[in-house]
DNA sequence: ATCTAGCACTTGGCCAGAGAGAGTGCTAAG
DNA sequence: CTTAGCACTCTCTCTGGCCAAGTGCTAGAT
């Protein structure tokens, strides 16, 4: 048996069914492909593929589809990612000058990927692990009432409300908040539980257990950023595949609004050789994303994470080289910022 | 002809098309309904109703299938809405209670909204139109790059980078800040920009140019605050409804990312005497929403807007029951904090 | 005037059967 | 190892016939 051109088999098999959308058979094979061989010839490395796992039938007499696993092989296989074409990069360029803060940024990077993917895209909010606290405001909303911001030099800002057991003044906040300032400006966010907790001492006593209150309030603001949060662009295009394809967008829409399934997934997926990371079918280890794909790969200093979600049948090779760039067009754009 | 009983036979027929979702003949009616008549005479009203456009035959010997304009009818001779089961009373209590910002509230409340209704929720921003400047937050992020937070007593937070065309050490942002928040503290948001103006003249010549930047930068704030933007949940419901409606559901999740469409519509629709607005399918003069309706309410001291997106197709009486009593709660909730 | 009963008529949905087309696996030969 | 040929198996599509649902109309009952 020739490997090598069993290799070549699956691969044309994989790019037809994506293309065509039905199985694929044979004769279709020889006549699409310069594959230099008979169709018999053919037909041998099919069912041989299909001994592995890699194809299967969906009856008797229809042509073949790739199996999960079957993509999966493929997708090792491709050695280079296509680059973009200047068309593409001048997409890029044009959709994502002008976006101001982060929010921005993402919002626009995010509906970017979709459209060049015409898939669903989503991006983590870069993760505050490295990034140092920059300035802390509080400001009462009401006596009992505090409005705490915590704003990290990665440019996030989180804010929330907090209420505590008593009254405050505007002068007695000013003071609490200069004394936090003091213990953790510039330092990094993921210590700055413990740097508030050590500048307790050296506040009047009076003022510690509302101290404490606020602190825990701040602490909270660092821990749950918004590192657990993503963005997502381009749902509409779930429901464009249409096909079989569509009894199932509907746990993937749950997946996507929940989000903590596809958080714990993409922090999980780690990029390979090529720099994109991908998960097939059951790979994705989730029942509402057996039947979808997902590219991924990480952006910025932090490593958060930036991709698509698709049906497994989904065009691999251009989705891994639009996910790449413009997850590298992110990452220049926030280091330049 | 017998008026009453002409438009409870068009009740009859919106409540079994959508409770059977297939279309409803005259045997069936009178089967299901004690409408005391035989199904001739239903025939008779039916063909009424039909000359009138409220409803029409799918094909010859089918069933018939409310209209836009039948729905429009139902609607409007609805009298009462239903008030909600203590069960769902209790979803709302326990869903609601234990929220802390206004993020976190309006989060919650839509993700409640489209559970109760099985529905897609969606739910506005509350305006910055009436709520005043809290407190204005400026800080330097590089020598040219400001941070800017402006905190409205409605208790939002809007935040946005600015670049500057000079240097900023932080004593002069801390002086320039400090003039804003004078101008502008306690004073409605609205009037931010016309504020911020007026109080140029009290700055040194020097800083008139920066402080111009920056004032720029807090009006678009101002101006381009939240308000024009929503929440939305439960798009997972809409792949639910397992029926033609499925082709359409690619436009309608079109129109929930981009918004504006949805935000301009939500503006318009004024709540009527019980105190629901609603609008049926082409009522939504948007070709991406032809199929599906929209039932809202206002909320809060602004009048921002609560409601679901979903199917013409649905049970109104219940949804219009959902949304009117959610969004009291939260207008509630958003007194009480 | 209004309602009812009956009836002829229309039509989509469903089923069975036939035929075509696509594709396979196997065997035997190059 | 490859190829050609062939029998076989399925699905898909089309057809015709039947049935059930539902209608509109007309004539009679109330």
């Amino acid at each position: 048996m020739n490997e090598p051109r069993k290799l070549e088999v699956l691969r044309a098999i994989v790019e037809d069914y994506v293309h065509y959308r039905e199985p694929v058979g044979s004769k279709a094979l020889v006549e699409r492909h310069r594959l230099g061989v008979s169709s018999a010839t053919i037909r041998n490395d099919m069912a041989a593929l299909e001994d592995e796992g890699l194809i299967v039938a969906p009856h008797t007499s229809a042509g073949r589809v790739p199996t999960d696993k079957g993509y999966r092989v493929f997708v090792d296989q491709l050695t280079n990612v296509r680059p973009l074409s200047p068309a593409e990069r001048h997409a890029i360029q044009s959709l994502l000058d002008g976006a101001d803060d982060l929010d921005d940024v993402l919002e626009r990077t995010v509906r970017l990927l979709s459209h060049l993917t015409n898939q669903v895209a989503v991006v983590q909010y870069p993760q505050l692990g490295r990034a140092r606290v920059r300035h802390i405001e509080a400001v009462a909303l009401a006596p009992r009432q505090v409005l705490l911001v915590l704003i990290a030099d990665s440019g996030t800002v989180e804010q929330r409300v907090v209420t505590v057991g008593e009254d405050l003044d505007h002068d007695r906040l000013a003071l609490l908040r200069q004394s936090f300032l003091a213990a953790t400006a510039g330092k990094p966010v993921s210590q700055l539980g413990t740097n508030l907790a050590m500048s307790m001492d050296s506040l009047l006593p009076e003022d510690r257990t509302v101290a404490a209150e606020l602190a825990a309030g701040l602490a909270a603001l660092a821990a749950s950023t918004r590192e657990d949060r993503m963005v997502t662009a381009g749902t509409a295009y779930l429901a464009r595949s249409n096909s079989d394809f569509l009894q199932s967008i509907s746990p993937v829409l749950e997946a996507l609004e929940e989000q903590v399934v596809l958080l714990r997934l993409l922090s999980e997926m780690a990029s390979d050789a090529r720099g994109v990371a991908v998960a097939i079918g059951h790979e994705t280890a989730a029942d509402s994303l057996s039947e979808t794909s997902i590219i991924a790969t990480g952006y910025g200093r932090d490593d958060a994470k930036i991709g698509i979600v698709g049906p497994t049948r989904m065009d691999y090779p251009a989705s891994m080289a639009a996910v790449r760039a413009v997850a590298r067009y992110l990452s220049k754009i926030l280091a330049g910022s």
